[in-house]
DNA sequence: GTATTTGGGTTTCTTCAAAGGACTGATAAT
DNA sequence: ATTATCAGTCCTTTGAAGAAACCCAAATAC
């Protein structure tokens, strides 16, 4: 009788996308909440209060519920500073997202683009010249496009 | 008098990203909504029905407006077929996507693995070689990691 | 040539999440 | 002791997701 309460309704939510065995519904199920990726664009290009991070437009609670998210996740870490305020800081988890933050952006570039040009240019610090269009390789450097790609069933596949 | 109506409730949505002048802003004004890059990513997979989307849990409704949006930005197009029913195809712009798709798995296996292993892997057609993880690369070709990368704003920037 | 199925949606209803503003509590500065 | 700052929480309104029912044109079955 209290079946169905006790299944769906003690964390019902949006549909959850972790059944799928698929790996971008993996990420999607962390990365693909509203403003999530922004958060994460500031927190790349320094942002780490929580103050600062309410000036992108967010509204405070659904930061604080990010945030707390990204924590939770590992992308961020939350760090006390001098008893009253805290830092969230990306961790090595966090920074690996970059190939996402940066072929989102380059679509972006390409695609919807600014009428006076590029919008922010990533470069190599070392050099100060442009990074590369975000593209696949193949194990031995070679750019590939959509249409030389498979996907086949790895050992983790849908059983 | 009906100025509000006119300015707001005309497309009166989610707070929008697009006055962010941000590529990446750009971007997820588009891509994330949620149920998109699934879509997409069952898209690259060869799936074109409006009944084979749905396999993927979404509903009804929301597959229907998420296709509309996305052949309205040109990413997916839509062909009629025999007269009854019609197909939808990923357009250049969205062939496009797949550095954004690969980036995301590549990070969800990483960290959100299969407890069996890979569950999709990618490959070239050509060679049947796993493509490389994908990761930022320098003009002339070095893989880059976050910390080596800065962003400067380009002549698009905010004014 | 009428009846049924199929593909591709739309409508309606309920529930959940985002937006936004007010409020809170703990530390720090004056 | 009073005010300001930071980092949230709480409350209300509104929009979007989910689910199921309904619709309609074309094809197919009988």
């Amino acid at each position: 009788m209290f079946e169905k309460l006790i299944k769906y309704n003690v964390a019902m939510k949006y549909k959850s996308f972790t059944a799928m065995n698929c790996s971008l519904a993996q990420s999607l199920e962390i990365l693909g909440e509203r403003w999530t990726l922004l958060i994460l664009r500031d927190a790349f290009f320094g942002i780490r209060r929580f103050e600062d991070f309410l000036k992108t437009g967010i509204s405070r609670n659904v930061l604080a519920s990010r945030l707390k998210r990204l924590v939770e996740e590992g992308i961020l870490e939350k760090l006390p500073v001098d008893g009253k305020s805290s830092e969230y800081r990306l961790t090595n988890k966090g920074l690996d997202l970059q190939p996402v933050l940066l072929s989102m952006t380059h679509w972006g570039d390409k695609y919807l683009p600014h009428p006076d040009g590029t919008r922010i240019i990533f470069e190599e610090k070392a050099t100060g010249e442009p990074i590369a269009p975000m593209s696949a390789y193949s194990a031995d450097g070679r750019p590939l496009i959509a249409r030389e790609i498979r996907g086949t069933a790895g050992p983790g596949a849908k059983n």
